[in-house]
RNA sequence: GGCCCCAUCGUCUAGUGGCCUAGGACAUCACCCUCUCAAGGUGGAGGCACGGGUUCGAAUCCCGUUGGGGCUGCCA
């Protein structure tokens, strides 16, 4: 008797993000309530889009957060060959069609109509021969009615006629999201699609391909509540701070992370807020979920992670906190080996990594500004420079002798110091670059501002002389 | 614009027709404790979006309005 099988389906186009951690939890803890399995899939259909580095991120962060997955990373880029077979179904039953209007074309075509924007159907009937430089797209029914019952929402349901006729295959010929991720939730006998709301449209033309596909009884559906930023606009990577490992960085628990997320959209009920994982297992309920947005309020976050903070063994609190210092550290520890002649000299050199601001050394800084005449310049080149280079100690070596050239100082050795004082405070330390890499990007770059502002004559503060 | 979804304190939520004078937590304010700060304790302020129904009775059910959100890609 196997039990329901769920998945998530992160794509590698950015760090993993706690909405998505929210969605891993929801259908971990299904999995493991049910005695079913956790399954990872990597969609990563568009080549275009991914980064190597962000299909690692989405493992740390969820073998992090303790949701251990029973099958898989299944990656979809090397199962093209299913979705090849999906499509010539789909040919075959002429459930598709050839198309070789250019996105141009569709847009330009929708303001010539003054109507809505999207695909209007303009090559359905062509019967165009499918092939390169040609999208595949889906022979929506003009009518009808597409309906599913979610755990989450009840009945949904929309008219065919408002769903246009939806890609299923790039002109390149790589397959498209929906088409991807129908065929292998069939293929992995997926049973219960719990993912988020901003799904909900593509749920008809799933089951619209689903049926084409004659892939037989629907799996169930449970559309969460998105995870909202205090705008009440949905979390995005780019507007907001939503990385799984900036906040293991800025260092908060596991297990306070996951208990403040499973809060989000469900709650154990009986004015409980703190509860084990265990506990949670046993007591969450799909169909308790609700059905609004939540903001997420990393205030409450705090809370519940000083809660646990609170609730460690003492000499617990000191290892994990051990770690966490140690961590931060650890990857400038031999720079800062040959240049320490005592242990208590270590931390005067490591210490911008902690600080939230630097402490700046006055008479360094005084004696810094006094010998560079491009002070400012320099930090402002390093700052334009540091937006988008790859943070890596080589890559930023040279973007800071690129900066320093720009502002007029072709040495790096004199380049480097208005940097190093304003991001460490000190004209002296370990290698700068490594240390810049070890601080992360934003870090940097705030510092830099930082460092900037201070130069500029003070502001003025309390009522002006004479005035 | 079209389609879809949603609506309890500022925020997360409890509430599934009478137990609601709406409970808890975060945040906030006051006081107590106290070498500081936290933590803890006590108390305060703060909410059922609005309008119609249904019902003996509605935060809870229905309809509408308003507001918010999602989608509307050869992204996922």
């Amino acid at each position: 008797m196997p039990g329901p099988r769920v998945r998530i389906a992160p794509s590698p186009t950015g760090y993993f993000h706690v909405g998505t951690a929210r969605t891993a939890l929801f259908n971990w803890l299904y999995a493991r309530q049910h005695a079913g399995s956790f399954i990872l899939r990597i969609e990563d259909t568009d080549r275009a889009r991914n980064v190597a580095e962000h299909t690692e991120g989405i493992q740390r962060s969820l073998r992090w957060l303790g949701l251990d997955w029973d099958e898989g990373p299944w990656f979809q880029s090397e199962r093209t060959d299913l979705y090849a077979d999906a499509v010539a179904k789909l040919v075959s039953a002429d459930a598709v069609y050839a198309c070789d209007c250019t996105p141009e074309q569709v847009a330009a075509r929708a303001r010539q109509r003054g109507g809505p924007p999207g695909y209007d159907g303009h090559c359905r009937d062509r019967r165009l021969e499918p092939g390169p430089g040609r999208i595949l797209r889906f022979r929506v029914p003009d009518g009808g009615v597409t309906a599913f019952y979610d755990l989450v929402r009840g009945e949904v349901s929309s008219p065919n006629g408002a769903i246009e006729d939806f890609g299923v295959r790039k002109s390149n010929g790589e397959p498209l999201f929906i088409l991807a991720n129908a065929v292998d939730d069939a293929d992995m006998a997926i049973s219960h699609v719990i993912r988020g709301e901003d799904h909900v449209p593509n749920t008809p033309k799933y089951l619209l391909l689903w049926d084409a596909l004659g892939y037989g009884e629907h799996p169930s559906f449970a559309h969460l509540p998105l995870l909202l930023s205090e705008s009440r606009q949905k979390l995005s990577k780019r507007r907001d701070k939503v990385a799984v490992e900036d906040y293991r960085d800025e260092g908060y628990l596991p297990e306070a992370l996951r208990n403040y997320l499973a809060l989000l959209g469900w709650s154990p009920g009986r004015d409980r807020e703190i509860l084990t994982l265990d506990e949670m297992v046993a007591e969450f309920r799909l169909e308790d979920v609700k059905s609004a947005g939540a903001i997420f309020d990393e205030r409450k976050m705090q809370s519940v992670n000083a809660e646990y903070l609170r609730a460690l063994d003492p000499s617990l609190f000191v290892d994990r906190a051990q770690s966490w210092l140690r961590a931060r550290w650890e990857p400038v520890g031999p720079l800062v080996q040959e240049r320490a002649r005592t242990l208590g000299e270590v931390f005067s050199m490591v210490d911008f990594l902690f600080l939230s601001h630097p402490t700046i050394d006055a008479e360094d800084w005084a004696r810094g500004v006094r010998r560079q005449p491009a002070f400012a310049a320099i930090l402002d080149a390093a700052a334009e420079a540091y937006t988008d280079v790859d943070w890596h100690a080589e890559a930023l070596k040279s973007a800071t002798a690129a900066a320093g050239e720009r502002a007029g100082v072709p040495q790096l050795a004199k380049a480097q110091a208005p940097v190093r004082l304003a991001v460490t405070g000190r004209s002296v330390g370990p290698p700068l670059f490594e240390s810049l890499q070890q601080l992360g990007r934003q870090r940097t770059i705030e510092r830099i501002r930082a460092g900037r502002r201070r130069l500029d004559p003070a502001t003025p503060k309390g009522p002006q002389p004479g005035a």
